[in-house]
DNA sequence: CGATCTAATTTGAACGATCAAACTCTGGGA
DNA sequence: TCCCAGAGTTTGATCGTTCAAATTAGATCG
């Protein structure tokens, strides 16, 4: 077990104060050059490290951030998650920013975990996910003036020029827009989409870019529209009965899964090679050779990084400006 | 914002000093119950939280786990990771300890990252996965004494009499086993398997499951080997090619990449109902409707807090003791 | 040459908790 | 009556850093 080494350490062998050290550190342009040479040097025949404890009560900033680690829900769903996450992770550490997990079951428990990581000093912000009309957590956070950004925009409210919050979220009409465009020129003019009932934020957009696609083109009678809860085996079974009902070319999706059961279904029916794209880009369409659009989750990590942080690179409480409080990612069509 | 409630703040409220205050919560069998309760209302009262910079500061330690969050971790396909960090968050919750990504790409880059963490007072202790035959990271957990758990066990040496480090693992052969007998009674005699090149601990240790309930039941001549490096396309092409070869009743696999592959080319030549059964139970198989081999990463996590947490519920750096020093968790075959 | 200003560095005081030791109080026994 | 033990509580020091104010060194100028 090594010896810690603090602060006093490196003064004293650089003959310094503890103050200039920590200038060397933090505010290297008010040392003058040959000083912060001499202390760099000890610092780093030390291997001295500042004790973060220390720091964080002083400046009364943890430079950490909370991201609860969704529980697995089965499905295709966690992987867009799990990505971004990770590119989370490793923004946040090029910007010396620390990421702290917590796990949470419902909005209320997780509000409970805010109170505590918050009154603690653990947090200075919180990524959020899964936001939803009315949800209880936004108007916590807003309330107690906790920092935050949310993966999925504020639906509802106008997100770009009265924003309620900050936000980051991924393109979804542009996504299947490019999925309809591509479709239509390689496989025909009978493209049908299938996505969920109407009402969800998410499912609605990206049904918007495939209809506006359809629209632009032709008539689109000839285009179905067709919707299921979720589920692999719901969408199979659904996209068997409407097949034998209606002749298409092509089939947009809102999700990998809903993809995958339009493909078993296709396939039963003798046609494995009708053109179906999904939306997330996850394995299971990789191992089918479907394809899909994909999130870009590192683009909207990098952008949530850039918005939670202000230009000194900390993490400060950033009003939601009009126009400068949101990144919209756009997605990148994957074709197999 | 709401103003930051000290322990000094709860004391003078309750009329007692910081001290009794501070011993109602780390230790309320010093203090007389009376007093307890009255302190306990103040706390509750003014919603105090101890600050944990504070406290670290103080004890020296952080009550945090580091875990590596990483697309690419070798050995372990990423939902099973995904939902072992996850289990291992909300476990770690219940402890009253955290859990602190970092992300790192190369071994070098992951120990460069502990010596931060450590020095800097983050982490107390780190859980890591994928190791492999003379992995440079344990031994410098060991010569720091940082306190860690592997999830995998350390392939070579005498993993539980003489442990070099705490593990936790699956046990892998268990698994096939379960597999295997389970295809031998409904499919047939003849069941092949379909895994990595010799080398790898985690494929032989899965390998053997299969080949000592082979063995058991029957001459096994008719029971092909199969091996290929990994990846989807690999194993349609490989079992593409041997299913003209060799009749087979159905087929076990090392992982579920493989499994998929072997469906494919199963399905390619007719015979999409091949029983095949994959390893990780990860949404592809569960989309394909194929049997799997679930790791049970909620019970390796728990173990895995378990070892790491001495007897007072909070880290230690606790002695490999022989026979103490593991949890090899019983994996559970899922059929479909 | 002394006054003035700026740049560079140092000093003392927090930040909010826990540790270790000292203190107070109560009841029991000689 | 006096002393002692032990439970319960308080006091002062400390963890390692950064902030804010004070100090010193060096340059500029009339």
């Amino acid at each position: 077990m090594t010896e810690a080494v603090t602060i006093d350490d490196v003064a004293r062998r650089a003959g310094v104060s503890r103050q200039t050290v920590s200038n060397v550190l933090n505010a290297p342009q008010v040392v003058r050059e040959s000083t912060r040479q001499r202390v760099m040097q000890v610092v780093e025949q030390l291997g001295y490290s500042p004790n973060s404890s220390a720091r964080r009560l002083r400046t009364r900033r943890s430079s950490t951030i909370g991201v609860r680690l969704d529980a697995y829900a089965g499905g295709i769903s966690g992987v867009v998650l799990d990505r971004f996450v990770h590119a989370l992770t490793e923004r946040a550490g090029a910007r010396r920013l620390r990421v702290l997990l917590y796990a949470a079951r419902t909005p209320e428990d997780e509000i409970a975990r805010w109170d505590e990581l918050m009154r603690g000093g653990d947090v200075d912000a919180v990524v959020i996910s899964g936001t939803f009309h009315g949800d209880p957590r936004t108007g916590w956070l807003l309330e107690r003036g906790l920092p935050f950004v949310s993966f999925g925009r504020p639906w509802g409210a106008d997100d770009i020029d009265d924003p309620a919050h900050l936000w980051v979220d991924v393109d979804g009409a542009a996504g299947t827009r490019a999925a309809t465009t591509h479709l239509l020129e390689t496989a025909g003019p009978r493209v049908g989409f299938l996505g969920w009932p109407k009402g969800s934020g998410t499912g609605d957009d990206r049904e918007r870019g495939w209809r506006e696609t359809i629209g632009e083109r032709a008539g689109g009678e000839s285009a179905p529209r067709w919707a299921v809860r979720e589920g692999i085996a719901e969408a199979r079974e659904l996209v068997t009965r409407e097949l034998a009902r209606h002749e298409i070319d092509a089939l947009v999706c809102a999700s990998d899964s809903l993809a995958v059961g339009a493909h078993l279904a296709a396939a039963d029916l003798g046609r494995p090679h009708l053109p179906i794209v999904g939306f997330d880009n996850t394995p299971v369409v990789e191992a089918l050779g479907l394809s899909s659009v994909e999130q870009r989750p590192e683009h909207v990590a990098a952008a949530a990084i850039d918005l939670i942080t202000g230009p000194g690179g900390a993490i400060e409480a950033r009003a939601a400006t009009p126009g400068a409080a949101h990144a919209l990612i756009m997605p990148r069509l994957i074709v197999r």
